[in-house]
DNA sequence: ATCATTGATTTCTCTAGAGAACTGCCTCAC
DNA sequence: GTGAGGCAGTTCTCTAGAGAAATCAATGAT
């Protein structure tokens, strides 16, 4: 027999999480706030530190908060930057418009470390694009006020770039597509694949993510106007730090 | 005096979560296969159950593991859709190309539920766009082979629309788009803001998402060849379930 | 055949306690 | 002043145990 559907409560550590979010998304607590932490929390609501930690943990995972360790946990910061799609490689579009969501829209410098050229022997899925699995391959790491967001690493066809300056440390002026374009290949259209996931650990290390914080996976893949591929470049974004923009027309 | 460098080990938990990743990403298991429970994981390891249960919630907050009470946990499934930005609006493209990443290209049908419309006063965001803050909402959820996938929620002007069918539960053929044209403001121009975070609680119901899958939230606005806005629609998508695309030319 | 019940298995929630590791602050010696 | 050292407070890791709640398969009654 059903019993009269009684709304079950939660458990407790989620009661207490949602009390913690209520106060985060109200503003009551802002960015960069300590959040009261596993004493306090076993203190007020009389719970063991094991609940209260898993209290805090739904909040971690969430993105909205992040812990300090030795110090406490403090409400997460959120100031994206806006990286723009086809408007950023086209000839400028029709566009202005408001946009909806809050980002840094004056052009914050981005350092470039961890520069590494290599020739290497594609996966399978790159080589395929590419024609063939010799590639030349430039990874790099993209830091904004110091903090690292954004990992790239490129694809180039081995044969089509060899003794270029594509296979060197400084690329010169205007960078892999001006040398691209000397080359005869300059990239005219392109494809970008975008997921979203939780990053793997090794990702985790080099962005400096703290729990909870999800990537965007960029795939983006460079044509010529004859439509020969020359670039396929996976970059990995810290998620927190981008609002994508893509303009377009019907 | 700093010792020699020792790396120190990681705890218990992680190194059990290591060499579960490591089965899964290695091929060893696979999709919707069983992991080892927190007892198998207890008498293996000679750990208690607390213990066990860290290492089994790294793997299902990194979205690689799907938890189902009473049974087991299990390895996740992923097996996105394709969604086209520009493509798919735009009057066919140059490209045909490869793709990077996997996903099930014939057109899956889905559905749709929970339709709602009303007539409400839009959030700041909406309205500085739009114009002014009287607007028609339009909530939708997609699901695909009956999993939810999807939501939708679109704006429109509310002047510009009233007593359309835009304003009515069936839109007729051709869907908003067409019946905006016969209002003589076809959308011509569209902008698209992509953003990838965990998800607030509600839509962890509404699409009925498991712990550590992230979302992709959208918000598209279209406007007229004139350059009037005349809908916002912001989307939260399952990151699972999705893979975007966007085709555009240098 | 179909439906309800039972029981084993499994994940979920929580308590109580303890030591390690790290941070930030204060004090004291130089 | 400046640096070293110590100390309180905090998060992190782990143990041991117990009951609740859901799943799944097998059993038994109709």
């Amino acid at each position: 027999m059903q019993q009269s559907p009684v709304p079950p409560e939660p458990p407790i550590y989620r009661r207490i999480a949602d009390g913690l979010r209520q106060a985060i998304l109200s503003g009551d607590l802002r960015d960069g706030d300590r959040l009261p932490g596993e004493n306090a929390l076993m203190a007020t609501h009389g719970i063991a530190r094991a609940t209260a930690r898993q209290a805090l943990s739904v909040l971690i995972n969430e993105g909205l908060a992040v812990p300090k360790r030795g110090s406490g946990v403090y409400v997460r910061q959120f100031r994206p930057i806006r990286r723009h799609g086809s408007r950023r490689l086209s000839r400028d579009g029709w566009g202005r418009g408001e946009a909806i969501w809050d980002s840094d829209t004056r052009g914050r410098p981005y350092t470039v470390d961890e520069v590494e050229i290599d020739r290497e022997t594609a996966e399978e899925a790159v080589a395929r694009v590419l024609g063939g699995p010799e590639v030349w391959v430039r990874r790099r790491r993209y830091s904004v006020d110091g903090r690292p967001v954004q990992i790239s690493v490129s694809h180039f066809p081995a044969g089509l770039v060899e003794g270029s300056a594509i296979t060197r440390p400084d690329t010169g002026a205007g960078g892999v597509y001006a040398r691209l374009g000397e080359l005869g290949h300059l990239p005219a259209h392109f494809t970008e694949e975008i997921r979203a996931r939780m990053p793997h650990p090794h990702e985790t290390v080099l962005l400096d993510l703290p729990a909870g914080t999800p990537v965007i996976a960029i795939a983006r893949v460079a044509y010529t106007a004859e439509g020969t591929a020359v670039e396929v470049n996976e970059m990995v974004l810290d998620a927190a730090s981008y609002v994508l923009q893509y303009d377009f027309d019907a």
